[in-house]
DNA sequence: ATGTCAATTATTGGATACATAACACCTTCG
DNA sequence: CGAAGGTGTTATGTATCCAATAATTGACAT
């Protein structure tokens, strides 16, 4: 891709509470770890053959991150996500998303413009593939590129744990090429409020952009949900 | 005060971890402990008559937090907030503020109106007073009661987070008796966009609010700062 | 037979001991 | 005299052990 980004995925080296965390994210967002399962501390600690104490800061972590619910004394569970609190969370993105492309709008340099530009028109061919994989890595440097634009470290910060949070629950990725080209649309219709200076404009447009999404994967969610 | 808020300050009893996490904040926040200061932990583990183990949890909690930055095998300091940093902050918790208190005109229910007016219309004889502590006291119910209003518990989490983690860093408290009632006047033209029901206009003067708010406590940060 | 209370058990919270990596200082060689 | 390498010290990362608490189960009384 050749664009300086790197998949920063330092695993199955360096700190064993770090390595835990990882593996427990990932099963988690995978689901292989549903929602409300017990986590034992002793049991996990014999799962990746270390002891306790690094099993005890991951979970720390992860529970800081809000991927476990702890209780004191009564252990942890992977936190449970009812609809209503998914949705709520792709409101609180899709909001916060909002903020960001005014902010970056009114703020972005020249550079960070044609480097979005660069990226949408990238874009357009992996649509007319399908790489559904592809698309999503390009649509989350389109987001974080936005993220960046708005010149506020704290809040691109912020932007990113929240979305990255919400990615670790969305177990299914969205399997609809149909999907795809709404989506490169979307972008295109932001990248035209942009163009025109219009923060308000191409907030408004991300808005509904992120809460198409939204409730395209909560209608997929709902149909195939288990019980 | 009678309205079922309670300070909640459950110290010094419970977890030690927390204990120590609260301590080590409450110290922070005060500047007791400098930015960039290193955090040895058997040192904290002596003065906190405790062992180093629930003085990495709390400083594992607090690096999530934001309040320290923990590097593998080199030990955590005080997380060093530039001032740009800290402006970024503000106009995160500005713009989110300015999130919350539009979903909430369009959202919020009866009970929860004549909540926030109440609310607002008792803070008349604590500006005439002058009791800042008070004051500070009523506007984080004022706006936390925005922040559940929005019906969004994921969002209003987020906020109440973001704004505690703020509250960490604002060593000083306002001690501007004139800002009171100035911030009140706001919380007043806030208040009637709300009635109208104007979201979009609750929105901009929130944001105008959160961000006086801001360059006043700055200008007090530039005036008094150490070197 | 059912409800309540107590004892036991299992699991988490905390303490201590040990391994390992990083930093500093000293020695030695160029 | 300066730089580089090694050694020693200090602090973090991990393991194991002990204590406290909550859940569960069984017994006894109503």
């Amino acid at each position: 891709m050749a664009n300086g980004f790197e998949t920063e995925d330092d695993d199955d080296r360096g700190l064993i509470s770090d390595r835990i965390r990882n593996a427990l994210t990932d099963e988690i967002a995978a689901g292989t770890l549903a929602a409300g399962a017990a986590l034992d501390e002793q049991q996990l600690a014999d799962r990746f053959g270390a002891s306790r104490t690094p099993v005890r800061e991951a979970l720390r972590q992860l529970a800081a991150g809000g991927l476990v619910e702890l209780r004191a004394r009564r252990g942890g569970v992977v936190a449970r996500m009812t609809p209503e609190r998914i949705m709520d969370m792709f409101e609180t993105v899709a909001e916060i998303e909002a903020v960001c492309v005014r902010l970056a709008t009114y703020r972005m340099t020249p550079l960070e413009r044609s480097r979005l530009i660069e990226l949408h028109e990238f874009s357009r061919p992996i649509v007319e593939s399908g790489d559904v994989d592809a698309y999503d890595s390009f649509n989350r440097q389109f987001h974080e590129t936005i993220y960046h634009a708005t010149h506020n470290g704290f809040l691109a910060e912020q932007a990113i744990a929240i979305r990255n949070r919400l990615n670790a629950f969305r177990r299914t990725q969205l399997r609809q090429g149909e999907r795809l080209s709404r989506s490169r649309d979307e972008h295109e219709a932001i990248m035209q409020a942009i163009a025109e200076g219009d923060g308000e404009m191409a907030s408004r447009r991300m808005r509904a952009h992120m809460l198409n999404a939204a409730t395209s994967l909560s209608r997929f969610i709902e149909a195939n949900k288990p019980a």
